[in-house]
DNA sequence: AATGAATGAGCCTTCATTCAT
DNA sequence: GATGAATGAAGGCTCATTCAT
């Protein structure tokens, strides 16, 4: 190894320009979504030159993608992941993914920033959404459907499948969508992981019995007779 | 003809400019948002000149205050106030709720217009979000407590009535704020008036189960007696 | 007429600021050419806000059309209209038209503006170039290939012809296009009126002398034997 | 081997940075002109850093100059030197100086940088174009000068040789110069090598008739005896 | 009540150039 | 010599707004 005293530059601190503009931008694009945010405010955040957007990425655009294509592989994405690939039976799975996903959508830190970013595309979408969604959204859902229909016996895509995929999905994202709403309507709520564990609790206890309502029989014992899937 | 000294005015001038406008800018924001519709479209599309946005409104923010305060008691808002208004039994006003709603927010024409508002001011509030809450979500959001609070045999202000209605009210929004993701996971939907009679109808009956399970008495094997209060 | 004491409002100065805008405009594209004239310069120029140009013309590349359209038709232009319909006989309108274009060409004023344009557009051509060719160049070029053709009596689309048709306009077009090198490998020389007939005098009688060396016989006399139009 | 020790250089790299740099800024040059051309595409075109070009000459107008002064040197330049310095009788010469002359300016290769180049001079001169005319143009406007005194029997200062020798430039320079309006009203005309012989023997037959029209001593019956000065 | 013209600030982008290594 | 990153100025354009009529 190299002399360790000479030309010894803190390791752990590059925080190059470009880490630095991804940074401000998620921030900034998350808070004002990609039209109403100016670049000028991004690098101005980021403490760099304006024209550095122009020599890292192009243009706003492709620096947005690069927000996006980024914050999915954030680190807080982990956790989804690993709640898609649970080995857990039905509920327990279930469970997990909703609070995965509660989490993920409820912190404004950065893992937070991707699904406060597809709010934005929600509301006027961008040439980026289409990715965005196949990249995200999309493997949540289909693991929903999956869950959901091992639960209903039905196939992941039968209309009440899908139907009740969306009343799941929308109930998670929900807190993130409607935030300034419920911080309005409901102030004393305060996110704190205590409060979105018992959220996700509430959902998923909520949903597991809507479920079996639209299960025709009591589920998982006796899964005999009409709509079967198959 | 009318006495031609006293300037009378046209009585009924059946669509005047300021109404052009409203219209027109209801339309523009439903569509854009407040911050990516410009004064331009908005004129251009009512055919009036642009100097009259100022002229009649002050400026674009009190423009859209107006659009917003306008659409509240747009026609269209009937249903909803009548299904708030409903007498029937809980679980039926309940249904009705639902089903008002669900139309309200996904028909794209005029009386559409105040809920798609809403959407964007979800993802970005402007000033006048504090009143937009309070006109046109209060009443529903209190009115979705009252009737789950019956049915929960709780009062309104508890947390379990207060969750049990925000999974109720983000099933309904969902189809409006998430449409775009919805229509890329699940192209096939086409949103026409059956498609949303069965929609309400899945989110009723997934909802009421789910309400049922959150009732404190363990109404599994009883679900009969559903009105407890305290 | 009206009355001359009341609101006489001095009748030849209105130059609106489309107008002014199109003067500086050609002003200074005449100098810079498209590329490297600015909008900021030609706005300043006119002492205009920069916003009207994109009020008045769009952007730029119209701005710059409109100015050619516009110079095409300016008042200089008649000298050049008069000398192609001249009805004169061959080498007397053949002696016109020269000097009409030289004319034309070597005035900084106004009406000369559309030939310095087209220096530019020779060196770096812009979208507008092809109409500027067929509204400006190819009625002088076809009204010189008329002529030489009927005093060499061959087709105006001879070889011959058209290669004579170059031999004259390139006289002519030198003295705008090489004017940086002319006025410095003859500093003495001075464009005046004077000047300009001498020049135009030289071309006429050099290049007549050189067609009629490429007429087999000597013209007009004896147009009897080879080579003969059709 | 060469010594170690001496650090001996690389005796003749073929392409170094310098080279690679003037070679791609002459074609970009002579392209794009000196304003419309950019440095980055230069750098790009030339596959070396953005840097190098402060690093080598300063800056983009240095270049700039060291392409003009370099090009002027260039091996294609020969058949123009060669031609400048031809021996034959007057005629002769003059005929070969345009057809090499004719044929520099009309290649787009290598060796004819030098004149494209001159031409985004005339639309637009630069502060290097002095020189550029100094060392380019005057050696073949001062020979053109001599052989058409010599033919018209002036010195080479007189009106009619001045006026006569732009004549014939013109004719040249224009091929290049107003090649593309050429190839608007003409495009059936191409630049092969037999037709620049061709087009150069019109140039000089079109010109030394208008030559001898000039001339003093009416020389339209006797053609002979041209020689005359003062 | 309405208009066409005008304004100034701000947008994103790109340029030639220079810095630190 | 050579590099990648950084810089500040300027580019064309668009915005909400206001002026004079």
């Amino acid at each position: 190894m190299a002399s360790p005293l000479v030309k010894s530059k803190p390791p752990v601190l590059p925080e190059d320009t470009r880490t630095k503009l991804l940074d401000a931008a998620g921030q900034v694009f998350a808070e004002s979504g990609f039209q109403a945010a100016t670049v000028r405010e991004i690098c101005a955040c980021a403490g760099v030159n304006i024209a550095l957007v122009n020599y890292h990425f192009g243009d706003k655009l492709e620096l947005y993608t690069e927000v996006l294509r980024h914050s999915v592989g954030a680190s807080g994405n982990g956790i989804i992941k690993k709640a898609i690939g649970s080995k857990a039976p039905p509920e327990e799975a279930f469970r997990e993914l909703i609070h995965a996903m509660l989490l993920r959508v409820c912190r404004a830190d950065r893992p937070g920033w991707h699904f406060r970013l597809m709010m934005h595309e929600f509301a006027q979408p961008t040439p980026a959404m289409a990715s965005v969604i196949d990249e995200t959204m999309r493997p949540v859902y289909d693991r929903f459907r999956e869950l959901i229909g091992s639960m209903l016996d039905l196939t992941p895509d039968h209309d009440q499948v899908r139907l009740s995929t969306h009343s799941v999905i929308a109930q998670v994202v929900h807190y993130a969508h409607a935030r300034h709403v419920v911080s309005r309507v409901w102030p004393e709520l305060e996110l704190n992981p205590e409060r979105i564990a018992q959220i996700a609790t509430h959902i998923a206890r909520f949903s597991l019995a809507g479920l079996r309502q639209i299960a025709p029989t009591p589920t998982r014992s006796a899964p005999a007779q009409l709509n079967r899937k198959k």
